[in-house]
DNA sequence: GTCTATACTTCGATAGAC
DNA sequence: GTCTATCGAAGTATAGAC
């Protein structure tokens, strides 16, 4: 039966100022990191009361957990479809190096380090992702007849996902020494075993 | 001169308190994140009143950043060994995969994306850090008759840091998936471009 | 169903006591 | 030279008004 914790209203799901909401707080988190994130911050942001906040969401952490949702929903629908795509290897680097996106992944990656609630639920979905991905990656790699041995299937999603990280990081520290070189290597890695389809 | 900033008494640099302030501030930090380190909870975790943290650090972002120059320093000395070592590729991905180390270098990169006089501080560390590296893994890459241009040195220390920042975040979140694999591929390579040394 | 008034806690920082 | 008393702002959250 329904949750017998707290007794306060709260406002339905489809309350046309939560997505206001959301979208302040992810901006919010995106601009200044996860700890300027407060109810009377993003309430600022929305020109809206705080309060109104914890009408919208019961705490701040669910705040934080809708807005994670929002966009792993998009980012395992994202996924499919660089899996279905004519060269997926060079789809799937083309999402992993969006900025926006790694930015907001790498600023939740620091917040789970002291929400548990969050902790799990991140990981519940960095499970899946990294699952799809590299399942995707197995049936590109038989395509293309690459022995799976030599680059198992998992070992480059972490490795394709782990440069695309870093670079966003140091992006943000204004740091760009090395980007293109490495880029360009890992592009022509992708190109050779995914070689650009001739028209 | 002196700056004509504040007219409020500091501690003196040697003042002892300010060692057990440091590694308390260090402590939770790596336990529970940047934002968990406030002047209250510092000066409990160290016995002592929060009051004190602003008399031996005028600011909350001094005491940041002199967390952040120690370790600096020390990451400094500890790759000028590295390189200098027998086998310096091998010893560099070590030090890298350390656990400890990485996550607060994440934090403080998470941390300076809201806190501008960090972040230049860091940028300024990793600069010198990367500078530092590449140009030993020049030395190391041609003491191996490698030819840089197929793997320029600053290309290696971006994959090197990039691979081990990930595996420590991933497996902050209990992540442990494909870390074997990859870890065994990356010394695999690492001992072909650097063998063991037979004695 | 939506929002406001308000309580209580913790924050960084300073002025001034010893 | 070292530490305490205290301030004003900002944090989360709830009870209850409309």
């Amino acid at each position: 039966m329904g949750s017998m914790a707290s007794p306060r209203r709260i406002a339905g799901p489809n309350a046309k100022n939560r997505a206001v909401l959301l979208d302040a707080a992810e901006q919010l988190m995106l601009e200044e990191g996860y700890a300027a994130v407060s109810s009377r911050r993003v309430g600022a942001a929305a020109g809206l009361k705080p309060q109104l906040v914890h009408y919208y969401f019961r705490t701040m952490d669910d705040l934080f957990l809708e807005v994670f949702r929002r966009r792993a929903d998009e980012g395992l629908t994202r996924l499919a479809q660089a899996l279905s795509s004519d060269r997926p290897l060079r789809a799937l680097w083309e999402h992993a190096t969006d900025a926006r996106g790694t930015a907001l992944t790498t600023e939740f990656a620091a917040l789970a380090n002291h929400r548990k609630t969050i902790r799990a639920e991140i990981a519940r979905y960095a499970e899946r992702f990294r699952e799809q991905q590299a399942a995707g990656l197995a049936t590109a790699l038989e395509r293309h007849r690459i022995d799976p041995a030599t680059v198992p299937p998992i070992v480059l999603s972490v490795l394709l996902t782990s440069v695309s990280v870093v670079l966003v990081m140091k992006q943000a520290l204004g740091m760009e020494a090395g980007h293109a070189d490495t880029i360009r290597l890992v592009e022509s890695y992708l190109s050779e075993l995914e070689p650009e389809p001739r028209d």
